[in-house]
DNA sequence: TTGTAAGCGTTATCAT
DNA sequence: ATGATAACGCTTACAA
């Protein structure tokens, strides 16, 4: 069934469907209705390649994860992003498409970056992480391709979080406890986001003049396992070990937790451990892992508005959309019951987190 | 940049540049050349929805995670099973969709249904998981849309392994080692996987002699929480606390391990724990989750080749490819380090079970 | 081996 | 408000 037949049943024109089914306003009441009746009783659904072709485009989407992280896909922050995204597109009638190159291979990445970008299957693409040095995002602009980072980007449209004032944050809210010995776990200096969390990690010990003792930061790769191996090695670290520990990722930070516990010690008693996420997973941590919360599926939701806005409107401003953080305590970085049952209920958190959103835009 | 562009520039048709394109054997290998040359020089990349229009093949294919189970997508199984799809894809140089409806809302489901399925916007698609009453399953088989589920199927095609014997597997270990007031914590009953694994807790339990009881079993959803939720339950049974558990999942057997730690008791010695599925993120914990290890990225790879040799020939028999799975012991069960020890490690064991399909074809 | 030409099912332009 | 008609960029008989 295609439009052609429709037209001739409802004795009207293959125009006058496509406007029906466009949602023109230029068709008279009368064969408005016919056709829709039509429509609805041979169940026609427009062909989607067919309208591609001739509208040059796909309404369809692209979700980029990088294969320099697809190994922590088993992090729940994927899963939480990608929620938000396809969330989103469902609304909006969109498709989702994933692209997910295999890690260390540069000529299959190729192979999807021309099939997909390049042949146009899409209609734009969300990159989910700024990877230093990764070609995606300038080659995509080049090709003409619209695109929005969730990261940090100079020249694309970005949706992130103040990463550094955020992890700043976090590690004050250690040393107002009483810590000094304070390490942390980075994620891979390769993505973005992990160095400027160590950033802020280490802006927190300077307003507090607290010397920066490089033996304190064990890098791991938001791998669950890298954080346990990390907090191992700072266990035994030869200058002593640190009274509080900050994960530069929930995930990380619950693998530090399970080293430490290993080893007999206590959450917060010995160390103290402080995660950067939120992620709903870890909850029912015991203790409860104390983090600074964002809102990981607004964040691919946001992603999906600014690139239809994009696709929309290609030389619109390039918008830069700041989702909030808060900082959430709970028991393991030493805040006690008192302080678990006064923090904000999730739900409500997030909710909140949602309403927040801080714009800017530049020409 | 076009095949018509592409065409004069080499000086030959468009028919020929578009056999180049697709590996067409009728070429001179002069003609070849020259074409390829021009294509490398000028990035030229076939437009998607040209060649989907003309040739009634779009190379994408459809990944359905149902609404009912879309609230565990923070269950690892789904990445890890993504995971495998989407390599899969990527070798065959197919994109891959996602399709997945919010929880509660049959008519935004059915828009989704219209606009992709009918829409024709893929050849064919993947259904991750069975739900007892869900229609999906035989309106695509209406539509003529080819189609393999992961799980079980009457008429499908289908991928799935042997829940019920090797959930009887890890019950019958745990009676082995001694237990006998065996408490389970099976999946929801409108998914077949999870039924399917309560049928082989409870035929373990009659081999052994053991009458089943239906204050030991306290269903959960596949989350963590619920795990952990029935676990305070079964701790509080009037009739006395069980000695083990057989979680439906590795999420929930987690859960049921944090509410025996928070119960001040230790796993096994005052209750043992068994888990279903192989996570690897959960290889880690202490004790080591005792599990029914299956191969999950496999059940992804293993259902797009089923799918892409059905939409290759749609009339070829309906295949039923049962994937192996394999007890894994590790500390959570009763077996002590020796066991653990023993254990075949994790990667060896999935390249084991990846060889060992078990085939079945019906006409 | 190569070229010609007829679609594929829409949208979009331009009359009317 | 409606309809003819020309794209859209490719595949695929069919002819040569």
């Amino acid at each position: 069934m295609n439009l052609e037949e429709i037209a001739r049943i409802a004795g009207v024109s293959r125009s006058t469907v496509s406007r029906v089914v466009n949602g023109d306003k230029r068709v008279s009441d009368d064969a408005r209705a016919r056709v829709n009746e039509i429509i609805t009783e041979y169940g026609y659904q427009p062909h989607a390649a067919a309208r591609s072709l001739a509208s040059r485009r796909t309404r369809m989407l692209g979700l980029r994860i990088p294969g320099e992280v697809s190994f922590i896909f088993s992090d729940p922050y994927f899963p939480e992003m990608v929620q938000g995204v396809v969330d989103a597109c469902n609304e909006a009638d969109y498709g989702l498409m994933l692209m997910m190159e295999p890690e260390n291979d540069p000529i299959s990445a190729e192979r999807i970056y021309q099939r997909v970008i390049r042949g146009r299957h899409i209609d734009g693409v969300i990159l989910s992480t700024s990877v230093i040095g990764d070609p995606f995002a300038g080659r995509v602009a080049a090709d003409g391709m619209p695109a929005v980072m969730i990261g940090r980007h100079p020249t694309l449209p970005t949706v992130d979080i103040d990463n550094a004032d955020a992890a700043r944050q976090a590690v004050a809210h250690l040393i107002d406890h009483g810590y000094r010995q304070i390490a942390h776990i980075p994620g891979p200096c390769t993505i973005a986001a992990a160095n400027e969390r160590k950033a802020g990690y280490e802006a927190a010990l300077s307003e507090a003049g607290i010397p920066l003792d490089s033996s304190l930061v064990e890098p791991g790769d938001f791998t669950e396992l890298s954080g346990y191996l990390a907090m191992r090695h700072l266990l035994e670290r030869p200058e002593g070990r640190p009274d509080a520990v900050f994960g530069g990722s929930d995930t990380m930070a619950v693998g530090a937790t399970r080293a430490i516990a290993e080893a007999g010690l206590s959450v917060p008693d010995d160390v103290a451990v402080m995660g950067f996420d939120g992620l709903s997973v870890h909850t029912r941590n015991y203790p409860g892992l104390s983090t600074l919360q964002q809102s990981i599926p607004n964040l691919g939701r946001t992603a999906v508005e600014l690139l239809l806005k994009r696709i929309a409107n290609p030389d619109g401003p390039t918008e830069h959309v700041y989702l909030g953080t808060a900082l959430s305590p709970r028991g393991s970085c030493g805040c006690g019951e008192a302080a678990r049952t006064d923090a904000t209920p999730l739900e409500e958190l997030v909710s909140h987190l949602e309403d927040a959103p801080v714009m800017s835009a530049c020409a």
